[in-house]
RNA sequence: GGUCCCGUAGUGCAGUCUGGAGUGCACGCCGCCCUGUCAAGGCGGAGGUCGCGAGUUCAAAUCUCGUCGGGACCGCCA
């Protein structure tokens, strides 16, 4: 149908009979006999000169047959691939004609309404933009998938129809026609499976998993979203690191050209305590300064009592920061569950611009300016409370202050190892509730203080970070029966529980599983990182909008009363 | 479940604060002109439930309330 395609020709086909096919990108009109004619396809843009009387309009499908020539120097143009060529006596077939497009397919659209290029997403796609960003993705498939297999790992596919395993994320349910009033759930990962290739001695398993999960849809969040899902036998965290560490750079390597540096790690705590978060982002600096000591002896009501003292310096940031948006930053900070925010304008005689000024001593103010190397126009943004929220807060305000937009490069990445095994206490139970999941190893450095201390018990669990989003997480596994045993009662579940919710998943355990762990990373993420985008729906060819509701198909929609019935569902009246 | 922002022609906007006739701009679309353009150019034209519904008012795109839709974020996402 076609000889090549229109991004294809160059000086070397001058002379050349040939034929394209695309859609018409652009048509200007010259005079009755002439008329430049841009078709488009995937590849590019290509100059037809025709005469006016073909009746061709934007986005008309047509191919074109014509004579390669070469442009007079004066009419080249530079910034398209084929701009020194065009195509003469050309004969145009139109293949489908087009009504004009909603919205125009160049980077204009760029500024539409999501909601018009979701409706029409089949002509959005057209743009260069998401021909770019699906062909990243499809980049970032391949190579992933390539690595893996090259580490030998084998590709499993595992059931989309699985049992219900309400602990996590909440699920999607499907209706058993064949067993009116059961539901299969879809998966929220393979993890069930995987660790059970692990126990089937498949040793090393991958796949490119599509994970669903029924909760608010983000920028970075999807109800469907697509993992590189991996397990790996008889490994400790180094092995797992390295495997899953090949795949990421090989793909950022193919998208971008250029191999990242070896991935950092940083433990948990470290990153608690220096970026105020459990997913750093290393390209700015901006770090947590510890402040305790310099206020162990304040007369400040708000510092005295406080467990944890901190702050970070915005620097230069007196000026920028007016009273409105100081206000806006205390909000945010009282938001993410500080009590208050203390703001310090450093001046030029070595005093503080702040309402709370006249609650810091002399030597505090000393000490605070020589702690931070604070210089007159800082700002110092002060954070007073329990270690944790200290931290956590500060992170955010670090975020909320310096963080560039995520798609803005260096890459940098960055293994978080050491999460803690046990995170916060159920306020139902009263126990520890897990970090990560139930069958999290524990480091085996701390196992003796399971028991006495499980708090500060540390996990063979690590995330991988890519410019401050959460690529992935995972772990090494409890393969044994008894220390799963132990943290079970650690987590207040008995074996009749623990039988009950996870039985067929420990069962298998009984009969010989090997030392596993491994790790699951967003693709979506990756590639929209990659990609240059802000939101993950920039590489999805059918995203959905935050209400989840598909604008393009409708969907969800009603169903027959037919289909319930074979289903054994009966609707209750919407809810008032 | 919550906070904030947005909704005006096919698309992007101005107009809204401070009420006075759908007042307007750009792109696109339709027609005519145009033989070297390339986001072509010139002339002309069509195109509007100002998201929807109430309320206030002599008068509402503009003020108030509600509602629908969209976005960012918090909660949530083991």
């Amino acid at each position: 149908m076609r000889t090549h395609l229109c991004g294809e020709l160059r000086l070397e086909n001058v002379g050349q009979t040939v034929t394209l096919a695309g859609w018409v990108n652009r048509r200007r009109e010259h005079g009755e006999h002439l008329a430049f004619v841009d078709v488009r396809d995937h590849s590019g843009i290509t100059q037809a000169v025709v005469d006016n009387d073909v009746d061709v309009r934007s986005e008309y499908v047509v191919r074109i047959t014509g004579t390669v020539v070469a442009r007079t120097p004066e009419t080249v143009k530079t910034n398209l691939a084929t701009g020194e060529i065009e195509l003469h006596d050309c004969s145009i077939e139109v293949l489908s004609a087009a009504e004009p497009p909603p919205f125009p397919l160049d980077e204009r659209a760029d500024d539409v309404d999501e909601m018009v290029r979701l409706k029409h997403r089949y002509l959005d796609l057209r743009r260069e933009r998401m021909q770019r960003n699906l062909r990243v993705r499809s980049t970032v498939n391949s190579t992933i998938r390539n690595a893996m297999s090259g580490q030998g790992f084998v590709e499993v596919e595992t059931p989309m129809l699985m049992p219900s395993t309400p602990e996590g994320a909440r699920e999607f349910l499907v209706p058993s026609r064949q067993r009116p009033g059961n539901f299969y759930a879809l998966p929220q990962s393979p993890q069930l499976y995987k660790q059970l290739l692990m126990v089937g001695g498949l040793d090393r398993y991958f796949q490119i998993a599509r994970c669903l999960r029924d909760e608010d849809l983000r920028a970075d969040r999807q109800y469907e979203f697509m993992q590189l899902d991996m397990e790996m036998s008889f490994v400790d965290v180094d092995d797992v690191l390295a495997a899953v560490e090949i795949s990421v750079l090989d793909a950022a390597e193919a998208v971008t050209g250029v191999r990242p540096e070896a991935v950092p790690r940083i433990s948990w705590h470290e990153a608690m305590e220096t970026y105020g978060s459990d997913k750093p982002d290393l390209r700015f600096g901006m770090e947590l300064v510890e402040l305790t000591p310099v206020f162990s002896e304040t007369g400040f009501n708000a510092f005295s009592s406080a467990e944890a003292i901190k702050g970070i310096k915005v620097e230069g940031g007196a000026a920028d920061y007016g009273r409105n948006k100081l206000d806006g930053l205390t909000d945010e900070a009282k938001s993410f569950g500080a009590k208050g925010m203390v703001w310090l304008k450093v001046q030029g005689d070595g005093t503080f611009d702040s309402p709370v000024a006249k609650f810091i001593s002399e030597s505090e103010t000393a000490a605070l300016i020589e702690t931070f190397s604070a210089v007159d126009g800082d700002l110092l943004l002060l954070i007073a409370d329990d270690w944790m929220t200290t931290c956590e807060v500060l992170g955010e305000l670090r975020n909320r202050v310096g963080r560039p937009p995520v798609s803005e490069g260096p890459y940098k990445y960055v293994w978080v190892v050491d999460f803690p095994l046990f995170v916060g206490v159920d306020s139902a139970t009263g126990r520890p509730k897990p970090g990560h999941h139930a069958f999290c190893h524990p480091h085996t450095d701390d196992l003796d203080k399971l028991e006495s201390d499980p708090m500060a018990v540390r996990a063979w669990a690590y995330d991988l970070v890519l410019n401050g989003w959460e690529l992935g997480s995972g772990s090494i596994r409890i393969h044994e029966p008894d220390l799963q045993r132990r943290v079970f009662e650690i987590l207040g579940i008995d074996e009749e529980e623990a039988n009950r919710r996870f039985g067929f998943f420990l069962e298998p355990f009984k009969y010989g599983a090997p030392p596993h762990g491994g790790f699951a990373y967003g693709i979506d993420r990756l590639s929209a990182i990659l990609a240059g985008e802000e939101s993950i729906r920039e590489v999805i060819a059918f995203p959905k909008p935050q209400s989840g509701l598909d604008p393009l198909t409708g969907a969800p929609g009603e169903v027959d009363e037919s289909q319930l019935a074979e289903l054994g569902i009966r609707l209750l009246p919407p809810a008032t």
